[in-house]
RNA sequence: CCGCUCUUAGCUCAGCCUGGUAGAGCAGCCGACUGUAGAUCGGCUUGUCCCCCGUUCAAAUCGGGGAGAGCGGACCA
C-alpha cells in the first residue's frame, strides 16, 4: 500500500483502495476498478444532525470514489435509526435533514450525490416482503452478531434483528455496486453476502475503512457515544485541547498495555486517514531551536520522521490540530446557521 | 400470566440479615516528572442508594405497592 502518487495522481484502483482496512473481494473490487465510470457506491449512516470524524472517515472515502468515476448514495437511514433506539421517528427526520447539510459543507460534490432516505423504500410492500423472506433466512444469533459493534442500549430489542436484514436489503433496492462502510460494518456486509442469493440478488462488494483508535489511549475504537471524540461542533480551542490530551508515543506501532490489549497511534492514524487525504502539502510550524518547520507531501515521512524522533510529538500536535480545524471549519459555520 | 434474582458514584460492585442518613477498585480532574500524551509518583472530586407509600426519634437497610433488566416455566413423575 505504498502508493506510487509521486506524479500527485492515482488510476482508479489506488483511489479505491487506498486507506481501506479491507475490501471483499479484491477480485471484485479490481473488476470494477476496471471502468469505475457510473458505477454506484454507498454509504449509510443512522442521522446524528453533527458529523464527528468517524463519518468524515467514510466521506473522504466516498470523496475518493467520486474522484475515480463513481455516483454516490448516501443514506439518511432513518428507520434504521429509530430501530436502534435512538429516538422518535420525527426526532430522527429532522436530524437527517441536518446531516445532509453536513455532509455538503465537509466536501462531497453535491451534484454527484445522491441523499435518500430511508423511509422513502423502505417501508414499501415489496420490500417489506423481501425483509421478511431475508428474516426466514436467518437465525437470531447471527443477526445478533452482525450487530455486536452497532447496536446501542443494554438489551438486545427484536428490532435490532431486523436492522442488518435491512442493511443487506438496502444495497440491491439501492441498486448499489459497492457497499462502503467502517470495520464494525464487517459483519453486516458478510450477513449480507450469505444471505441475499436465497432471494435471487447477488451478493455484494464491499470496502471497509479503518476505525479511528481511542484518542486518549490509543486502545479500542474512538467512540462518540463516550469517552472523546472530534466533531463539527468542536471550537478551535476545544480540537487545540482534544488533540492536546491524545495519546501519542512517538511511533507507530505503540506497545500494547499492560492487559495485553493492542494500541495505535491515533494521532498518525488521524494524519493519515484524514488530513493528507485532503490536503496536498502538510506544513508542521517548529520553533526555530528545535529546527524550524517541516513540510510534507505525503504521510509516510511523517510517519518515519516520528518514529525516528525527527519529529517530535508536540509539534505533530499543534499541526494536527491546526489542519483538522480545517476540515471541521466549514461544517462549523453550516452548524451555526 | 406465574416464579426466582437483580437495580447503590461515569463503570464493576461491597454495605442490607443484626436500622443511626454511604464505601472500594477502576475511570475522571489537578499537580510533579517528561519539549506531547502515556507510564510513574502526590493530591482531589463524585451520589434523586430505581420510584411511591408506610413503620420508626431515625430507612440504602424493615413492610407494602410499582417500574425496569436477567433467568426460568418443555418432557418425565
Amino acid at each position: 500500500m505504498s502508493g506510487n502518487h509521486t506524479d500527485g495522481r492515482m488510476d482508479a484502483h489506488e483511489l479505491i483502495t487506498r486507506n481501506v482496512a479491507e475490501v471483499v473481494t479484491e477480485a471484485e473490487i479490481e473488476a470494477l476498478a476496471e471502468d469505475p465510470e457510473g458505477k454506484r457506491a454507498y454509504v449509510g449512516y443512522e442521522p446524528s444532525g453533527v458529523l464527528h470524524i468517524g463519518h468524515m472517515l467514510t466521506a473522504n472515502k466516498l470523496i475518493d470514489l467520486q474522484e475515480a468515476g463513481f455516483e454516490v448514495t448516501v443514506l439518511l437511514a432513518d428507520v434504521h435509526a429509530y430501530l436502534n433506539d435512538k429516538g422518535s421517528f420525527e426526532e430522527i427526520r429532522r436530524t437527517a435533514e441536518r446531516m445532509r447539510d453536513q455532509f455538503i459543507a465537509y466536501g462531497l460534490e453535491e451534484s454527484r450525490t445522491q441523499f435518500v432516505l430511508g423511509s422513502d423504500f423502505q417501508l414499501d410492500d415489496d420490500y417489506t416482503l423481501d425483509l421478511h423472506a431475508l428474516g426466514l433466512e436467518t437465525t437470531i444469533a447471527r443477526a445478533e452478531r452482525a450487530m455486536a459493534e452497532i447496536k446501542s442500549g443494554d438489551s438486545v430489542k427484536v428490532s435490532q434483528a431486523v436492522y442488518p436484514l435491512m442493511q443487506a436489503l438496502d444495497i440491491p433496492y439501492l441498486g448499489v455496486d459497492l457497499a462502503v462502510g467502517g470495520m464494525e460494518q464487517r459483519k453486516v456486509h458478510m450477513l449480507a453476502r450469505d444471505v441475499l442469493p436465497g432471494i435471487d440478488r447477488e451478493p455484494p462488494t464491499s470496502l471497509h475503512t479503518p476505525l479511528i483508535a481511542d484518542l486518549t489511549t490509543g486502545a479500542g475504537k474512538m467512540s462518540s457515544s463516550m469517552g472523546v471524540t472530534i466533531s463539527m461542533e468542536d471550537s478551535r480551542e476545544e480540537i487545540d485541547a482534544k488533540v492536546e490530551k491524545a495519546y501519542c508515543p512517538p511511533t507507530a506501532e505503540p506497545e500494547p498495555t499492560g492487559e495485553g490489549i493492542e494500541r495505535e497511534n491515533p494521532v498518525l492514524q488521524i494524519f493519515e486517514y484524514h488530513v493528507f487525504p485532503r490536503f496536498e502539502t502538510v506544513v508542521v510550524e517548529r520553533p526555530e531551536k528545535y529546527g524550524g518547520d517541516l513540510v510534507y507531501d505525503e504521510y509516510a515521512p511523517l510517519e518515519a520522521d516520528l518514529e525516528s524522533g525527527e519529529l517530535h510529538p508536540a509539534d505533530a500536535k499543534g499541526a494536527l490540530a491546526t489542519y483538522l480545524d480545517r476540515l471541521i471549519a466549514p461544517g462549523r459555520e453550516q452548524l451555526a446557521e
